[in-house]
DNA sequence: AGTTTCACG
DNA sequence: ACGTACGTGAAACTC
């Protein structure tokens, strides 16, 4: 018998890796770019693939296909075009130059008029079949192109950060039928993520069981009278649906092609011209992985810098000079978390230490050294409970590339921007749920990594925050906080858990009540908390008339539109009382009592460098949205209490955002209200309506309010009507008449957002960031949310500015005078404190004073402080 | 994993 | 003609 050799063909998804790399790495909003902003996210990630499948397949033969133009073939089925999005801008940009990087890499591509990179794959795999010097491996994270598998044919499924191969064997082994068969489990369950419809209510399992018995859809639908009950049903209703999924989903192998598998040689990198590209994209890392840098001067200073960081032991270690230091923490998350090891660099050494030496590391944190690290705040929290004690840190890498508005939630996020190849924490340690063992060699490498690249980008990263204009805010605000809020954290607040107890029994008691009368008027049992099924009942069962013209078919359920309806029918008014009582009962009664530490207390986490705007967030849980303006909700608070011999303290400020308008905007009759310490909705109305204070009633004021809040997000008159429930007609002439009555405000609105057009980002008072990409889009719906925020955001960033300096100088007061009275919450605008009674006219004074001037406006800022014996009453 | 609803400033 | 206010987090439902 004669051996043949068999050659390989590599057939790669080009539109597939590009697509795949651009939204992997582009949810934050923020990609990756060159330093002329050229986008350059999705290219890494097609570069990084395509050196991975060279390096693993070793091809002979290798073609990357691209779509091109319409799908005539689907042309007929319109809402099909309609379903699949428009590429973003900046993912269109680097198709032309992922093609570019192919011919630099002697890779061929190839793309043909109306068709799919699918169709050509599923061509040349045809071939590959009928012919037998070839066998082929698709590369493709697309499932629907495992129907090409065959006996020459198989698939490598990208999957994470690996591929997965699937031969023939394999894949019967997994969906119990042929892979030709892929097609009939794609007509009955459909493919979201390809806008394919399959058999509404048919998902994986059945499609599967039903293939299994019936081998082919067209063999299930002429047996169809065997089975019975609603999946028959479903079949018959979706009969039409799934023949058009299955017209969709079948590639097409059939395309005129004018080369042969033969013209698919892969003749290797062109050295230069590959280096060359990967400059021009900035890519160092990769310039480093590939060997690629210029023999002569970088590939130097690059092998000496590499030679002199030394792994040195941690008592050879000279902690003298300034240092970083990276903490890694278990999956719990750090304030409930276990500390794994500490990686430490020095610019000449790095260094480990793993988690049973860590008392070692006392005196070093304490030391008089400048210290680097990215999330400082951590590292103060986790490593309290060890006795450890952190001074001199003056460096967070996290919240340096906050301010410079990057926003990432892992540190290997921030090192690609700075071509620092670092794997992500669910790279190393998998979920949550899935965890992975780590070895000691591979925690010590990445703690290591991190603490290098942490120590080696400060620099850069600083200089950046002064062309910025940032170096203030980074120095006296940001950095400073992360310690007062380290010491919030780490202090937490009381809790009575016997309050919430109680209030608990008597929440459950009200939800029995409430789901029996529901169940009553509805005349059955049904989930109230299932929107689809509420909606069904309401709308369908009820009749009730629904207030809003239905698009698309779908009945909301949300409170504004039971709220235009609450006079039809008694069951409304329990829905909405449900609603609020099961609120109460699952986030706050029972959420909260799950978050009492053993200690008694709640200890929330602050979010430093989350917020696009500056605010900070709070979870674990959230205490800055317990309930306040519902009565019965307010209750929640008095599980809040003080400590023994104290009281709470609120303090907070009065319609500080109106001020900052007032200041930014300069408009005269608010500003006077203001100095004068008037009521400024009252003093609003009055101007609006033209009449004396006196006159104003509570309507007025209450539109007057709702205008003014509106001016501060960028209002529409739709919005506003909304909000007050009139039409809109009437909103335009409140809105209108505002304007008219403050002339500044319509001239500042155009100066903002003109500028924001002009640069492409906006600023707070102090300096704070924030680009807005949006004002860039085609899509006016988009842009306008843009022009909203570059409104919005100076107002609501400079009132976050204000209160963190002014939490940084109370923070620092109370120590000076060492007071025993503690900062607890920050909500936003207001602050919440832990007072000792013979405290209290101290820290009253302290606290007004330094809210109220630490920030000078041309309108005062006014601060309102009460006291009592929980939240509840402090307020 | 994504959507809906609702709690706060 | 179209869609409609800024910024968050948590729970439950749905797929």
């Amino acid at each position: 018998m004669k051996v043949i050799e068999m050659k390989k063909v590599i057939l790669v998804d080009g539109n597939n890796l590009l697509f795949r790399s651009f939204y992997a790495t582009s949810y934050t909003g923020i990609i990756m770019r060159n330093s002329r902003g050229f986008p350059t996210n999705a290219i890494y990630g097609f570069i990084t693939m395509i050196h991975k499948i060279l390096e693993e397949e070793n091809p002979e033969y290798m073609l990357v296909a691209f779509d091109k133009g319409k799908t005539f073939r689907h042309d007929q089925y319109d809402w099909y075009k309609a379903g699949r999005q428009a590429m973003p801008e900046d993912l269109k940009l680097q198709f032309p130059k992922a093609k570019e990087v192919l011919d630099a890499m002697g890779i061929k591509h190839f793309e043909i008029d109306q068709y799919e990179a699918d169709d050509i794959i599923g061509t040349l795999s045809r071939i590959v079949d009928e012919e037998d010097q070839f066998v082929a491996t698709i590369i493709s994270s697309d499932k629907d192109l495992l129907q090409l598998i065959s006996d020459e044919v198989d698939v490598k499924l990208l999957k994470n950060n690996g591929f997965i191969r699937m031969d023939r064997d394999e894949f019967i082994r997994t969906y119990g039928v042929e892979p030709k068969r892929m097609v009939d489990i794609k007509a009955l369950m459909g493919d979201s993520s390809d806008n394919i419809p399959g058999v509404k209510g048919i998902g994986e399992k059945t499609a599967l069981k039903l293939l299994g018995e019936y081998g082919s859809l067209d063999n299930l639908y002429h047996h169809i009278d065997h089975i019975s009950g609603s999946i028959h049903n479903k079949l018959v209703e979706g009969k039409n649906d799934a023949y058009m999924s299955y017209d969709i989903a079948t590639i097409y192998r059939q395309v005129p092609l004018n080369f042969s598998l033969e013209d698919l040689k892969y003749v290797g990198v062109n050295e230069e011209v590959f280096t060359n590209l990967l400059k021009e994209f900035e890519f160092n890392s990769l310039l480093k992985k590939y060997h690629l840098l210029d023999k002569k001067i970088e590939q130097q200073k690059l092998k000496m810098k590499e030679e002199r960081i030394k792994v040195v032991q941690y008592e050879a270690f000279d902690f003298s000079q300034d240092f970083s230091y990276f903490i890694e923490v278990d999956h719990l998350g750090y304030s409930k978390g276990n500390v794994l090891g500490i990686g430490f660099c020095n610019g000449d050494e790095v260094t480990f230490v793993q988690a049973d030496s860590i008392f070692k590391t006392k005196d070093i944190f304490a030391n008089s050294s400048e210290k680097y690290t990215y999330d400082v705040k951590k590292s103060i929290v986790c490593l309290n409970k060890f006795g450890i004690e952190i001074k001199h840190v003056v460096f967070d890498t996290m919240i340096g590339t906050y301010l410079l508005d990057h926003i990432a939630d892992d540190i290997s996020d921030i090192a690609k921007c700075y071509s620092y190849d670092i794997p992500s924490y669910e790279d190393i340690f998998g979920s949550i749920k899935k965890k992975k063992k780590v070895d000691l060699e591979t925690l010590e490498a990445e703690c290591l990594l991190k603490a290098q690249f942490i120590y080696e980008t400060k620099e850069q990263i600083l200089k950046q925050i002064e062309e910025y204009d940032e170096m203030e805010l980074f120095q006296e605000i940001e950095m400073p906080l992360s310690f007062v809020l380290a010491d919030m954290e780490l202090t937490g607040i009381k809790v009575d858990k016997n309050y919430l107890d109680k209030f608990s029994v008597e929440l459950n008691a009200k939800i029995i009540d409430l789901t029996e009368s529901i169940y009553q008027d509805a005349g059955c049992e049904f989930n109230i908390m299932s929107p689809r099924k509420l909606a069904d009942i309401l709308f369908n069962k009820l009749a009730i008339p629904y207030p809003k013209k239905t698009k698309n078919n779908s009945y909301s359920t949300s409170k504004d539109i039971l709220d235009k309806i609450i006079d039809t029918h008694p069951i409304i008014q329990k829905i909405l009382d449900y609603r609020m009582i099961t609120k109460l009962y699952a986030t706050y009664a029972e959420g909260l009592k799950m978050e009492i530490r053993e200690d008694g207390r709640i200890h929330t986490i602050f979010n430093q460098t989350l917020t696009r705007t500056g605010r900070l967030s709070s979870i674990s849980p959230n205490l800055q949205n317990i309930p306040i303006r519902d009565e019965y909700g307010r209750l929640v608070r008095k599980a809040f209490v003080p400590d023994d011999n104290s009281i709470i303290l609120s303090s907070d400020y009065s319609q500080v955002e109106l001020r900052i308008f007032t200041h930014v905007s300069k408009v005269g009759h608010l500003k006077e209200a203001f100095i004068e310490d008037k009521d400024i909705h009252t003093k609003t109305a009055s101007d609006i309506f033209g009449i004396s204070e006196e006159f104003v009633d509570r309507d007025m004021r209450r539109t007057a309010k709702a205008v003014n809040f509106g001016i501060l997000y960028g209002i529409s008159s739709f919005g506003l009507s909304e909000d007050l429930g009139v039409n809109i007609i009437d909103a335009k002439g409140f809105l209108d008449h505002y304007l008219n009555t403050y002339p500044g405000i319509k001239e500042y609105m155009e100066k903002q957002k003109k500028e924001a057009y002009q640069n492409g980002f906006v600023k707070t008072l102090m300096n704070r960031r924030r680009v807005i990409p949006e004002l860039q889009s085609k899509n006016y719906m988009v842009r306008t949310q843009g022009e909203r925020i570059a409104l919005n955001t100076p107002i609501q960033g400079t009132s976050a500015d204000i209160l963190k300096k002014a939490m940084v100088e109370i923070f620092h007061e109370f120590n000076q005078r060492n007071l025993k009275s503690k900062m607890l919450i920050q909500v936003h605008d207001e602050l919440i404190f832990n007072v000792v009674l013979e405290e209290e006219k101290e820290v009253t004074e302290i606290v007004r004073d330094i809210m109220e001037n630490t920030y000078q406006l041309s309108v005062p800022l006014k601060v309102d402080i009460e006291t009592g014996k929980n939240w509840y009453e402090a307020k």
